[in-house]
DNA sequence: CGGTCGCTTGACGGGCTTCAAATAGCGTGG
DNA sequence: CCACGCTATTTGAAGCCCGTCAAGCGACCG
Protein backbone atom coordinates (compact mmCIF):
# COMPACT_ATOMS: atom_id res chain seq x y z
CA UNK A 1 0.00 0.00 0.00
CA UNK A 2 1.28 3.51 -0.78
CA UNK A 3 -0.28 6.68 0.59
CA UNK A 4 0.50 10.04 -1.45
CA UNK A 5 -0.19 13.62 -1.13
CA UNK A 6 -0.97 16.01 -3.56
CA UNK A 7 1.05 16.64 -6.49
CA UNK A 8 3.56 13.40 -5.29
CA UNK A 9 4.14 11.33 -8.32
CA UNK A 10 3.22 7.47 -8.67
CA UNK A 11 5.90 7.07 -11.62
CA UNK A 12 7.40 9.10 -14.28
CA UNK A 13 7.11 8.80 -18.27
CA UNK A 14 10.49 6.96 -19.23
CA UNK A 15 10.46 5.04 -16.11
CA UNK A 16 10.94 1.10 -16.84
CA UNK A 17 7.13 -0.44 -16.25
CA UNK A 18 7.89 -3.31 -14.35
CA UNK A 19 4.61 -2.96 -11.88
CA UNK A 20 0.88 -2.68 -11.74
CA UNK A 21 -1.78 -1.34 -9.02
CA UNK A 22 -5.17 -0.30 -8.04
CA UNK A 23 -6.22 3.02 -6.95
CA UNK A 24 -8.09 2.84 -3.48
CA UNK A 25 -8.75 6.26 -2.51
CA UNK A 26 -7.84 9.93 -3.79
CA UNK A 27 -7.58 10.47 -7.98
CA UNK A 28 -4.54 10.72 -10.11
CA UNK A 29 -4.26 12.41 -13.39
CA UNK A 30 -2.30 10.53 -16.16
CA UNK A 31 -0.20 12.46 -18.10
CA UNK A 32 2.48 13.05 -21.20
CA UNK A 33 4.98 15.82 -21.42
CA UNK A 34 6.26 16.74 -25.02
CA UNK A 35 9.77 17.81 -25.42
CA UNK A 36 9.33 21.85 -24.81
CA UNK A 37 7.00 21.30 -22.33
CA UNK A 38 3.55 21.44 -24.06
CA UNK A 39 1.27 18.69 -21.28
CA UNK A 40 -1.42 16.51 -22.21
CA UNK A 41 -3.64 14.89 -19.57
CA UNK A 42 -4.90 11.73 -21.40
CA UNK A 43 -6.78 10.65 -18.44
CA UNK A 44 -7.69 10.61 -14.73
CA UNK A 45 -7.90 7.88 -11.84
CA UNK A 46 -10.02 7.56 -9.25
CA UNK A 47 -11.17 4.74 -6.67
CA UNK A 48 -11.47 1.20 -8.17
CA UNK A 49 -9.32 2.08 -11.46
CA UNK A 50 -6.61 -0.32 -12.24
CA UNK A 51 -3.64 0.23 -14.36
CA UNK A 52 -1.92 -2.74 -15.87
CA UNK A 53 1.15 -2.57 -17.86
CA UNK A 54 -0.13 -1.92 -20.98
CA UNK A 55 3.25 -1.94 -23.59
CA UNK A 56 6.55 -3.76 -22.37
CA UNK A 57 9.59 -1.27 -21.33
CA UNK A 58 8.64 2.22 -20.65
CA UNK A 59 5.94 4.35 -19.06
CA UNK A 60 4.66 6.56 -21.69
CA UNK A 61 2.79 8.76 -19.10
CA UNK A 62 3.49 9.94 -16.10
CA UNK A 63 0.91 9.86 -13.49
CA UNK A 64 0.62 11.74 -10.23
CA UNK A 65 -1.79 12.55 -7.40
CA UNK A 66 -4.51 15.18 -7.40
CA UNK A 67 -5.18 14.97 -3.57
CA UNK A 68 -4.54 12.76 -1.02
CA UNK A 69 -4.63 9.23 -2.26
CA UNK A 70 -4.02 5.81 -1.80
CA UNK A 71 -3.00 2.88 -4.33
CA UNK A 72 -2.12 -0.71 -3.69
CA UNK A 73 1.11 -2.18 -5.79
CA UNK A 74 1.77 -5.53 -7.53
CA UNK A 75 4.75 -6.34 -8.89
CA UNK A 76 4.37 -8.04 -12.48
CA UNK A 77 5.44 -11.62 -11.28
CA UNK A 78 3.03 -11.78 -8.27
CA UNK A 79 0.11 -10.33 -10.97
CA UNK A 80 1.22 -12.81 -13.66
CA UNK A 81 0.79 -15.78 -11.45
CA UNK A 82 -2.41 -14.37 -9.97
CA UNK A 83 -3.74 -14.62 -13.37
CA UNK A 84 -2.04 -17.98 -13.99
CA UNK A 85 -4.19 -19.23 -11.04
CA UNK A 86 -7.28 -17.16 -11.61
CA UNK A 87 -7.66 -17.66 -15.44
CA UNK A 88 -11.36 -15.44 -15.60
CA UNK A 89 -9.30 -12.08 -14.48
CA UNK A 90 -7.85 -12.16 -18.35
CA UNK A 91 -11.21 -11.53 -19.28
CA UNK A 92 -11.74 -9.10 -16.87
CA UNK A 93 -9.06 -7.27 -17.67
CA UNK A 94 -9.88 -7.42 -21.75
CA UNK A 95 -13.20 -5.93 -20.62
CA UNK A 96 -11.76 -3.34 -18.87
CA UNK A 97 -9.14 -2.52 -21.88
CA UNK A 98 -11.92 -2.42 -24.20
CA UNK A 99 -13.89 0.22 -21.80
CA UNK A 100 -11.28 2.66 -21.54
CA UNK A 101 -10.42 2.09 -25.54
CA UNK A 102 -14.30 3.17 -25.97
CA UNK A 103 -13.20 6.10 -23.52
CA UNK A 104 -10.21 7.01 -25.53
CA UNK A 105 -12.26 7.16 -28.91
CA UNK A 106 -14.41 9.71 -27.34
CA UNK A 107 -11.75 11.92 -26.34
CA UNK A 108 -10.51 11.41 -30.01
CA UNK A 109 -13.87 13.22 -31.13
CA UNK A 110 -13.77 15.52 -28.23
CA UNK A 111 -10.16 16.90 -29.31
CA UNK A 112 -10.46 16.65 -33.22
CA UNK A 113 -13.94 17.68 -33.66
CA UNK A 114 -15.45 19.41 -30.26
CA UNK A 115 -15.12 23.52 -29.81
CA UNK A 116 -14.08 25.08 -26.45
CA UNK A 117 -17.68 24.88 -24.86
CA UNK A 118 -18.46 21.59 -26.09
CA UNK A 119 -15.31 19.82 -24.72
CA UNK A 120 -16.24 21.37 -21.44
CA UNK A 121 -19.89 20.04 -21.10
CA UNK A 122 -18.66 16.72 -22.66
CA UNK A 123 -16.13 16.92 -19.80
CA UNK A 124 -18.42 17.85 -16.63
CA UNK A 125 -21.35 15.16 -17.89
CA UNK A 126 -18.53 12.64 -17.88
CA UNK A 127 -17.70 13.31 -14.33
CA UNK A 128 -22.00 13.26 -13.90
CA UNK A 129 -22.20 10.06 -14.47
CA UNK A 130 -19.32 8.87 -12.82
CA UNK A 131 -20.90 10.76 -9.55
CA UNK A 132 -24.48 8.96 -10.25
CA UNK A 133 -22.94 5.85 -10.65
CA UNK A 134 -21.26 5.94 -7.16
CA UNK A 135 -23.86 8.51 -5.11
CA UNK A 136 -26.79 7.84 -7.24
CA UNK A 137 -28.73 8.73 -9.82
CA UNK A 138 -30.00 11.84 -8.19
CA UNK A 139 -26.93 13.40 -7.48
CA UNK A 140 -26.70 16.63 -9.30
CA UNK A 141 -23.46 18.08 -8.46
CA UNK A 142 -19.36 16.86 -8.20
CA UNK A 143 -15.86 17.41 -7.13
CA UNK A 144 -13.04 18.97 -9.89
CA UNK A 145 -10.28 17.76 -7.70
CA UNK A 146 -7.89 18.93 -10.22
CA UNK A 147 -6.94 22.41 -11.53
CA UNK A 148 -8.06 24.17 -13.88
CA UNK A 149 -4.91 23.97 -15.93
CA UNK A 150 -5.20 20.19 -15.74
CA UNK A 151 -8.60 20.48 -16.89
CA UNK A 152 -7.14 22.44 -19.84
CA UNK A 153 -4.78 20.30 -20.49
CA UNK A 154 -7.29 17.19 -20.81
CA UNK A 155 -9.22 18.86 -23.01
CA UNK A 156 -6.69 20.54 -25.35
CA UNK A 157 -7.45 24.07 -24.30
CA UNK A 158 -5.52 26.71 -22.35
CA UNK A 159 -6.59 27.34 -18.58
CA UNK A 160 -7.92 30.75 -19.47
CA UNK A 161 -10.34 29.24 -22.21
CA UNK A 162 -11.39 26.90 -19.57
CA UNK A 163 -11.98 29.80 -17.39
CA UNK A 164 -13.94 31.53 -20.03
CA UNK A 165 -15.98 28.37 -20.86
CA UNK A 166 -16.88 27.72 -16.81
CA UNK A 167 -18.06 31.80 -17.48
CA UNK A 168 -20.14 31.25 -20.44
CA UNK A 169 -21.79 27.99 -19.13
CA UNK A 170 -22.26 29.61 -15.29
CA UNK A 171 -23.95 33.11 -17.28
CA UNK A 172 -26.46 30.76 -19.53
CA UNK A 173 -27.86 29.07 -16.02
CA UNK A 174 -26.47 25.40 -17.07
CA UNK A 175 -24.20 24.92 -13.92
CA UNK A 176 -23.23 26.79 -10.84
CA UNK A 177 -20.34 26.60 -8.96
CA UNK A 178 -21.18 25.89 -5.38
CA UNK A 179 -17.45 25.97 -5.02
CA UNK A 180 -14.62 26.74 -6.87
CA UNK A 181 -13.87 23.03 -6.98
CA UNK A 182 -17.39 22.05 -7.00
CA UNK A 183 -20.04 22.33 -9.89
CA UNK A 184 -23.83 21.90 -9.44
CA UNK A 185 -25.51 20.81 -13.08
CA UNK A 186 -28.60 22.90 -13.43
CA UNK A 187 -30.19 22.20 -16.84
CA UNK A 188 -28.34 18.40 -17.65
CA UNK A 189 -30.44 17.99 -20.83
CA UNK A 190 -29.56 21.78 -22.16
CA UNK A 191 -25.50 20.69 -21.29
CA UNK A 192 -26.02 17.37 -22.98
CA UNK A 193 -27.03 19.46 -26.07
CA UNK A 194 -24.19 21.77 -25.77
CA UNK A 195 -21.96 18.49 -25.06
CA UNK A 196 -23.31 17.23 -28.44
CA UNK A 197 -22.88 19.99 -30.80
CA UNK A 198 -26.79 20.51 -31.11
CA UNK A 199 -26.40 24.19 -29.43
CA UNK A 200 -28.15 26.43 -32.15
CA UNK A 201 -29.73 28.04 -29.31
CA UNK B 1 -15.58 -13.83 -46.34
CA UNK B 2 -16.42 -10.73 -47.61
CA UNK B 3 -15.07 -8.46 -50.01
CA UNK B 4 -15.62 -4.71 -50.26
CA UNK B 5 -14.61 -2.23 -52.74
CA UNK B 6 -13.73 0.99 -52.08
CA UNK B 7 -16.11 3.21 -50.26
CA UNK B 8 -18.31 0.26 -48.58
CA UNK B 9 -19.42 -0.26 -45.15
CA UNK B 10 -18.46 -2.55 -43.36
CA UNK B 11 -21.23 -1.75 -40.53
CA UNK B 12 -22.46 1.69 -39.50
CA UNK B 13 -22.02 3.47 -35.86
CA UNK B 14 -25.60 2.29 -33.72
CA UNK B 15 -25.34 -1.29 -35.73
CA UNK B 16 -25.77 -3.80 -33.10
CA UNK B 17 -22.15 -5.22 -32.38
CA UNK B 18 -22.51 -8.51 -32.46
CA UNK B 19 -19.80 -9.95 -34.75
CA UNK B 20 -15.81 -9.64 -34.99
CA UNK B 21 -14.02 -9.78 -38.03
CA UNK B 22 -10.26 -10.11 -39.57
CA UNK B 23 -8.90 -7.41 -41.89
CA UNK B 24 -6.84 -9.98 -44.35
CA UNK B 25 -6.59 -7.54 -47.36
CA UNK B 26 -6.63 -3.56 -48.04
CA UNK B 27 -7.84 -0.71 -44.98
CA UNK B 28 -10.27 0.61 -43.76
CA UNK B 29 -11.07 3.71 -41.86
CA UNK B 30 -12.62 3.98 -38.56
CA UNK B 31 -14.90 7.30 -38.25
CA UNK B 32 -17.54 8.54 -35.61
CA UNK B 33 -20.14 11.19 -36.66
CA UNK B 34 -21.27 13.83 -34.64
CA UNK B 35 -24.84 15.38 -35.43
CA UNK B 36 -24.10 18.18 -37.33
CA UNK B 37 -21.86 16.02 -39.64
CA UNK B 38 -18.83 16.21 -38.09
CA UNK B 39 -16.37 13.51 -38.38
CA UNK B 40 -13.48 12.05 -36.84
CA UNK B 41 -11.61 9.24 -37.95
CA UNK B 42 -10.19 7.40 -34.66
CA UNK B 43 -8.30 5.08 -36.63
CA UNK B 44 -6.83 2.86 -39.97
CA UNK B 45 -7.47 -1.04 -40.38
CA UNK B 46 -4.49 -2.68 -42.31
CA UNK B 47 -4.58 -6.70 -42.93
CA UNK B 48 -3.92 -8.82 -39.79
CA UNK B 49 -5.83 -6.17 -37.37
CA UNK B 50 -8.49 -7.68 -35.70
CA UNK B 51 -11.56 -5.73 -34.60
CA UNK B 52 -12.91 -7.28 -31.43
CA UNK B 53 -16.43 -6.26 -29.78
CA UNK B 54 -15.34 -3.19 -27.17
CA UNK B 55 -18.47 -2.72 -25.66
CA UNK B 56 -21.74 -4.76 -25.16
CA UNK B 57 -24.81 -2.70 -27.34
CA UNK B 58 -24.33 -0.75 -30.36
CA UNK B 59 -20.95 0.24 -32.09
CA UNK B 60 -20.11 3.56 -31.70
CA UNK B 61 -18.45 3.95 -35.12
CA UNK B 62 -18.57 3.58 -39.03
CA UNK B 63 -16.03 1.07 -40.45
CA UNK B 64 -15.40 1.69 -44.68
CA UNK B 65 -13.40 0.42 -46.72
CA UNK B 66 -10.92 3.01 -48.31
CA UNK B 67 -9.73 0.42 -51.34
CA UNK B 68 -10.96 -3.05 -52.66
CA UNK B 69 -10.70 -5.19 -49.26
CA UNK B 70 -11.27 -8.37 -47.33
CA UNK B 71 -12.19 -9.64 -44.47
CA UNK B 72 -13.35 -12.74 -42.51
CA UNK B 73 -16.17 -12.65 -40.22
CA UNK B 74 -16.61 -14.30 -36.82
CA UNK B 75 -20.06 -14.98 -35.26
CA UNK B 76 -19.54 -13.62 -31.52
CA UNK B 77 -20.34 -17.04 -29.81
CA UNK B 78 -18.11 -18.87 -32.69
CA UNK B 79 -15.79 -16.33 -31.15
CA UNK B 80 -16.66 -17.01 -27.63
CA UNK B 81 -16.06 -20.82 -28.06
CA UNK B 82 -13.12 -20.43 -29.77
CA UNK B 83 -11.73 -18.64 -26.78
CA UNK B 84 -13.10 -21.40 -24.52
CA UNK B 85 -11.07 -23.91 -26.67
CA UNK B 86 -8.07 -21.81 -26.83
CA UNK B 87 -7.33 -19.62 -23.70
CA UNK B 88 -3.81 -18.80 -24.08
CA UNK B 89 -5.83 -16.55 -26.82
CA UNK B 90 -7.29 -14.07 -24.13
CA UNK B 91 -3.94 -12.88 -23.37
CA UNK B 92 -3.39 -12.00 -26.91
CA UNK B 93 -6.66 -10.26 -27.45
CA UNK B 94 -5.49 -8.38 -23.72
CA UNK B 95 -1.63 -7.60 -25.58
CA UNK B 96 -3.56 -6.43 -28.72
CA UNK B 97 -6.08 -4.09 -26.72
CA UNK B 98 -2.99 -2.55 -24.96
CA UNK B 99 -1.61 -1.85 -27.84
CA UNK B 100 -4.54 -0.34 -29.26
CA UNK B 101 -4.35 1.94 -25.94
CA UNK B 102 -1.09 3.08 -26.28
CA UNK B 103 -1.48 4.06 -29.82
CA UNK B 104 -4.96 6.00 -28.46
CA UNK B 105 -2.76 7.68 -26.11
CA UNK B 106 -0.35 8.91 -28.34
CA UNK B 107 -3.39 10.32 -30.74
CA UNK B 108 -4.37 12.28 -27.70
CA UNK B 109 -1.43 14.36 -27.40
CA UNK B 110 -1.36 14.47 -30.82
CA UNK B 111 -5.19 15.92 -30.82
CA UNK B 112 -4.38 18.00 -27.71
CA UNK B 113 -1.12 19.67 -27.93
CA UNK B 114 0.54 19.60 -31.78
CA UNK B 115 0.54 21.95 -34.06
CA UNK B 116 -0.81 20.87 -37.99
CA UNK B 117 2.62 20.13 -39.37
CA UNK B 118 3.38 18.20 -36.46
CA UNK B 119 0.51 16.33 -36.99
CA UNK B 120 0.98 15.35 -40.59
CA UNK B 121 4.65 14.76 -39.38
CA UNK B 122 3.50 11.98 -37.20
CA UNK B 123 0.92 10.52 -39.08
CA UNK B 124 3.44 9.89 -42.01
CA UNK B 125 6.14 8.42 -39.47
CA UNK B 126 3.54 6.07 -38.27
CA UNK B 127 2.87 4.76 -41.74
CA UNK B 128 6.26 4.52 -42.79
CA UNK B 129 6.69 2.93 -39.59
CA UNK B 130 4.25 0.30 -40.62
CA UNK B 131 5.47 -0.01 -43.89
CA UNK B 132 9.30 -0.74 -42.76
CA UNK B 133 7.67 -3.72 -40.38
CA UNK B 134 6.20 -5.13 -44.06
CA UNK B 135 8.60 -4.37 -46.47
CA UNK B 136 11.87 -4.10 -44.27
CA UNK B 137 13.44 -1.19 -42.77
CA UNK B 138 15.07 -0.19 -45.83
CA UNK B 139 11.69 1.09 -47.07
CA UNK B 140 11.38 4.60 -47.38
CA UNK B 141 8.07 5.26 -48.93
CA UNK B 142 4.53 4.22 -48.41
CA UNK B 143 1.30 4.47 -50.22
CA UNK B 144 -2.22 6.44 -48.73
CA UNK B 145 -5.03 4.44 -49.22
CA UNK B 146 -7.06 7.62 -47.75
CA UNK B 147 -8.54 10.76 -49.76
CA UNK B 148 -7.08 14.18 -48.34
CA UNK B 149 -10.26 14.53 -46.13
CA UNK B 150 -9.81 11.18 -44.13
CA UNK B 151 -6.07 12.14 -43.47
CA UNK B 152 -8.00 15.89 -42.23
CA UNK B 153 -10.83 14.19 -40.26
CA UNK B 154 -8.45 11.72 -38.49
CA UNK B 155 -5.45 14.13 -38.02
CA UNK B 156 -8.38 16.74 -36.62
CA UNK B 157 -7.24 19.52 -39.22
CA UNK B 158 -9.00 20.59 -42.57
CA UNK B 159 -8.28 18.75 -46.19
CA UNK B 160 -7.16 22.48 -46.95
CA UNK B 161 -4.55 22.80 -43.63
CA UNK B 162 -2.96 18.94 -44.44
CA UNK B 163 -2.58 20.15 -48.33
CA UNK B 164 -1.01 23.05 -47.01
CA UNK B 165 1.34 21.33 -44.66
CA UNK B 166 1.65 18.35 -47.58
CA UNK B 167 3.27 21.48 -49.41
CA UNK B 168 5.24 22.44 -46.36
CA UNK B 169 6.71 19.33 -45.72
CA UNK B 170 7.81 19.07 -49.57
CA UNK B 171 9.05 22.97 -49.65
CA UNK B 172 11.86 22.08 -46.68
CA UNK B 173 12.72 18.68 -48.89
CA UNK B 174 11.13 16.33 -46.05
CA UNK B 175 8.90 14.62 -48.19
CA UNK B 176 8.49 13.97 -51.71
CA UNK B 177 5.14 12.64 -53.58
CA UNK B 178 5.69 10.04 -55.84
CA UNK B 179 2.30 10.15 -56.83
CA UNK B 180 -0.16 11.97 -55.46
CA UNK B 181 -0.99 9.06 -52.71
CA UNK B 182 2.52 8.15 -52.43
CA UNK B 183 5.17 9.46 -50.25
CA UNK B 184 8.33 8.93 -50.07
CA UNK B 185 10.88 10.40 -46.98
CA UNK B 186 13.96 12.09 -47.53
CA UNK B 187 14.61 13.23 -44.41
CA UNK B 188 13.65 11.15 -42.04
CA UNK B 189 15.27 12.87 -38.56
CA UNK B 190 14.23 15.80 -40.34
CA UNK B 191 10.46 14.96 -39.86
CA UNK B 192 10.97 12.82 -36.65
CA UNK B 193 11.58 16.28 -35.36
CA UNK B 194 9.04 18.44 -36.50
CA UNK B 195 7.22 15.55 -35.43
CA UNK B 196 8.00 16.03 -31.67
CA UNK B 197 8.13 19.13 -32.10
CA UNK B 198 11.86 20.29 -31.90
CA UNK B 199 11.72 22.09 -34.93
CA UNK B 200 12.92 25.57 -34.82
CA UNK B 201 15.12 25.47 -37.64
C1' DC C 1 -4.59 40.27 8.14
C1' DG C 2 -1.05 39.83 4.65
C1' DG C 3 1.02 36.96 1.16
C1' DT C 4 0.91 33.65 -2.25
C1' DC C 5 -1.04 31.00 -5.71
C1' DG C 6 -4.74 29.84 -8.60
C1' DC C 7 -8.51 31.63 -11.08
C1' DT C 8 -10.85 35.11 -13.80
C1' DT C 9 -11.19 38.76 -17.02
C1' DG C 10 -9.52 41.78 -20.76
C1' DA C 11 -7.09 43.04 -25.11
C1' DC C 12 -4.77 41.54 -28.92
C1' DG C 13 -2.68 38.41 -32.26
C1' DG C 14 -2.09 34.16 -34.79
C1' DG C 15 -3.02 29.59 -36.69
C1' DC C 16 -6.25 27.29 -38.54
C1' DT C 17 -10.95 27.31 -40.77
C1' DT C 18 -14.00 28.93 -44.12
C1' DC C 19 -15.20 30.27 -48.51
C1' DA C 20 -13.81 30.53 -53.22
C1' DA C 21 -11.48 29.50 -57.38
C1' DA C 22 -7.89 27.28 -60.12
C1' DT C 23 -5.48 23.11 -61.23
C1' DA C 24 -4.51 18.32 -61.42
C1' DG C 25 -5.82 13.57 -61.61
C1' DC C 26 -8.45 9.92 -63.34
C1' DG C 27 -11.99 7.04 -65.34
C1' DT C 28 -15.03 6.83 -69.33
C1' DG C 29 -16.38 6.73 -73.88
C1' DG C 30 -15.64 7.90 -78.51
C1' DC D 1 -5.13 6.62 -77.58
C1' DC D 2 -6.97 10.96 -76.68
C1' DA D 3 -10.62 14.20 -75.33
C1' DC D 4 -13.97 15.09 -71.97
C1' DG D 5 -16.02 15.67 -67.52
C1' DC D 6 -16.13 14.88 -62.88
C1' DT D 7 -13.96 14.87 -58.51
C1' DA D 8 -9.99 15.47 -55.53
C1' DT D 9 -6.42 18.41 -54.50
C1' DT D 10 -4.11 22.67 -54.30
C1' DT D 11 -3.82 27.51 -53.72
C1' DG D 12 -5.56 32.11 -52.31
C1' DA D 13 -7.94 35.56 -49.31
C1' DA D 14 -10.49 36.77 -45.38
C1' DG D 15 -12.40 35.78 -40.80
C1' DC D 16 -12.84 33.70 -36.34
C1' DC D 17 -11.97 30.95 -32.35
C1' DC D 18 -8.85 30.22 -29.18
C1' DG D 19 -4.03 31.19 -27.53
C1' DT D 20 -0.95 34.55 -25.59
C1' DC D 21 0.20 38.17 -22.68
C1' DA D 22 -1.09 41.01 -18.93
C1' DA D 23 -3.53 42.62 -15.03
C1' DG D 24 -6.97 42.17 -11.44
C1' DC D 25 -9.45 39.30 -8.26
C1' DG D 26 -10.34 35.78 -4.91
C1' DA D 27 -9.39 31.81 -1.98
C1' DC D 28 -6.77 29.62 1.17
C1' DC D 29 -3.25 29.52 4.86
C1' DG D 30 -0.23 30.87 8.08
Amino acid sequence: MQRLRAGQPVFHQGDPARRVFMLTLGSLKIYTLLGDGRRQVTGFMFPGDFLGISVEGEYAFTIEALQQSELWWFSREAFDSFIETHPSIERELYRMAAHELAAAQRQMVLLGRKNAAERLASFFLELLKREQTIAGSMAQSFDLPMSRLDIADYLGLTKETVSRMLAELRGRGLIRLERQNRVEVLERERLEEVAAGNDEG
